[in-house]
DNA sequence: GCAACGCGTGTAAACGTTTACAGCGTTATG
DNA sequence: CATAACGCTGTAAACGTTTACACGCGTTGC
């Protein structure tokens, strides 16, 4: 390459980097010669130099369903735009998976954004080598940057909205207890009852684990109690559906008999009958500012303290409360294979 | 790191990568140093050394949707399995952003899984420097290897369902005409039409771009034709739910009135009502056997020719053809938050 | 006419590994 | 007993960049 241009490898280097003088004419012939030979920089050695990659990495525990495939898209957009890479990697259940993923980071990326709603950052990260730039997304590890969503805020408001139309026992399907988000909803719940006037009765509150199957099995939980809830809030959409599911079979009309509210407003939220009401989380923006905190960590390497940010969340008020005001069906944008 | 072992650097690669011989007194020295310095190996340097990265690109046309999603969950359990990474973009709707991300990966992997249903392979890696392994994932270019889905096989087996249940207009909704998804399911569903002995007419094919949106206007299309089809075969499942709103809000009951099958089974097809009827696709296999294949591609480098693979689909019959035996519903995996 | 300066370029060191090769004890072999 | 073979380890080159530094040369200012 240096030498179909004529030139050294320094003149290579400073041209194509537009760093450094260098004169017109050489620069021309740099260029040329790189299209010519279709070069490229060979970025492992760009890094070895330079140490910096222009990649970040994003550990997720799971790669299932929407939820994630937003949080890499909000990241993989913030970083494309910024001349970033994104390495993802998914299923880390355990502690000694995530550490093994995270160590193989090293000289792979310029910082991590971690996921890990389950497990204790702190516990993973005494494993690690020095302090690379980090930050995590739904956890509930203090001292690092981080971005959450406010699940707390999202509770109360649906606890609120249930209030407001009356209601006075409110059923809660709980998530993992483990799960960071799932606490936060919990409190919210909790704290809410308090305050709204609510019953607060532990046999109201019946476990979970996010997933539709326990949904339902917690929904007949709820029915068999006396006197029932009027009204049941799920931890997460999952577990609503499943509930819905659970209350059509025995025959209890949502929300003439019982109103039923979610949280995340995943897709399918909209597309069951009735439509559910539920708290909107901009998923996608999870990822676009977990990449920008982590971005300013690396740019201005521990200067400041670290950041906290918390996502609003918002209610969408749909026909399962029984308060909904149209019912003009949402689109979602293009779906399937595209 | 090899000071602290009091060995010399080459000693010290030698006893953390298992190979050469190295007495065991001296391994035990050197490990035990490892992990007291947290010593992790610099992978930018050992690439730069080895040529080599264990880093395979996934790059996606999009990340919309939980069909993109699997395609990562797939190619990450797979390339994780093996001890790979994975690089992953999405959102390249044109050629030079195409371009320019696959050229940012020079040095950055060992080969490429490129998913590129609308764009031609070929123009975009005439640009591309020498030969990096890769594998098309739903592509329609000759002479790579790839992996593929059985549109023309699925599409077929809509039709032929659809013949069966006495059906003999059969509207057809379609997708871009430069995807090659939807070319092949078009093709599919023309050469059954004339094999079942279907009408076979141009004003029954509208086109579509995927999106419900386009699915709701196609069908309006449809209802005005004279004879009305008794049947709607949209070539996704995105337009078959916006058919289905279309239909019902025309007061058309499904499948009383028309009969309806979708293609994908995204996860929406089993919470709509009725469920639809739809061709199911094992995704994340998709994304696995494009990392098997592109693994095989790196190791015996170029020595067989490119194997094409085609994934089988199945037609799942719910309820919106009026076939269905059972209407047990369907449970999902955990989704939301976990 | 000479010093000082700036611009454009080359030289070489550095980044952290892997690996061919050499060296050097120790042991087996003739 | 000399020597070959082997096991273990160090030396150094190589991988492809970036970048501090030196150098030559044309300007400019005195």
């Amino acid at each position: 390459m240096a030498a179909r241009a004529g030139v050294s490898v320094a003149t290579v280097s400073r041209a194509l980097n537009g760093v450094g003088p260098v004169r017109r004419a050489t620069y021309d012939r740099v260029i040329e010669a790189a299209r010519e030979l279709r070069f490229v920089p060979h970025s492992g050695a760009r890094s070895l130099s330079t140490r910096t990659t222009h990649t970040v990495g994003l550990v997720l525990p799971d790669l299932h369903g929407e939820f994630f495939s937003e949080v890499i898209r909000g990241a993989d957009v913030a970083a494309r735009r910024r001349g970033y890479h994104l390495i993802v990697s998914g299923s880390h259940n355990n502690r000694d998976d995530m550490v093994a993923v995270i160590r193989a980071m090293r000289g792979r990326v310029d910082g991590l954004m971690l996921m890990s709603p389950e497990l204790a950052v702190e516990g993973i990260l005494s494993e690690l080598p020095g302090a690379m730039p980090l930050v995590t997304v739904n956890a509930r590890a203090k001292g690092f940057s981080s971005v959450t969503i406010d699940n707390y805020g999202g509770a109360r408001a649906v606890v609120a909205h249930l209030a407001g139309l009356g209601h006075r026992r409110v059923g809660f399907i709980g998530g993992p207890p483990a799960n960071a988000d799932a606490s936060e909803r919990l409190r919210g719940y909790r704290e809410s009852c308090a305050k709204e006037t609510i019953v607060c009765s532990p046999e109201l509150e019946v476990p979970g684990d996010f997933s539709e199957e326990s949904g339902y099995a917690a929904t007949l939980q709820l029915l068999a109690l006396d006197p029932r809830p009027t009204a049941i809030f799920a931890a997460n959409d999952a577990m609503a559906v499943g509930a819905l599911f659970a209350l059509r079979e025995a025959g209890q009309g949502v929300p003439e008999d019982i109103a039923l509210a979610g949280f995340d407003d995943i897709p399918i939220a909209r597309y069951v009958t009735p439509r559910l009401t539920t708290v909107t989380v901009a998923i996608a923006e999870l990822g676009r500012r977990a990449f920008e905190l982590l971005l300013d960590s690396i740019e201005h390497k521990g200067s400041r303290r670290p950041p906290r940010e918390t996502l609003t969340t918002s209610l969408v008020i749909r026909e399962s409360c029984g308060a909904s005001q149209s019912a003009a069906r949402g689109l979602t944008r293009k779906g399937g294979i595209s």
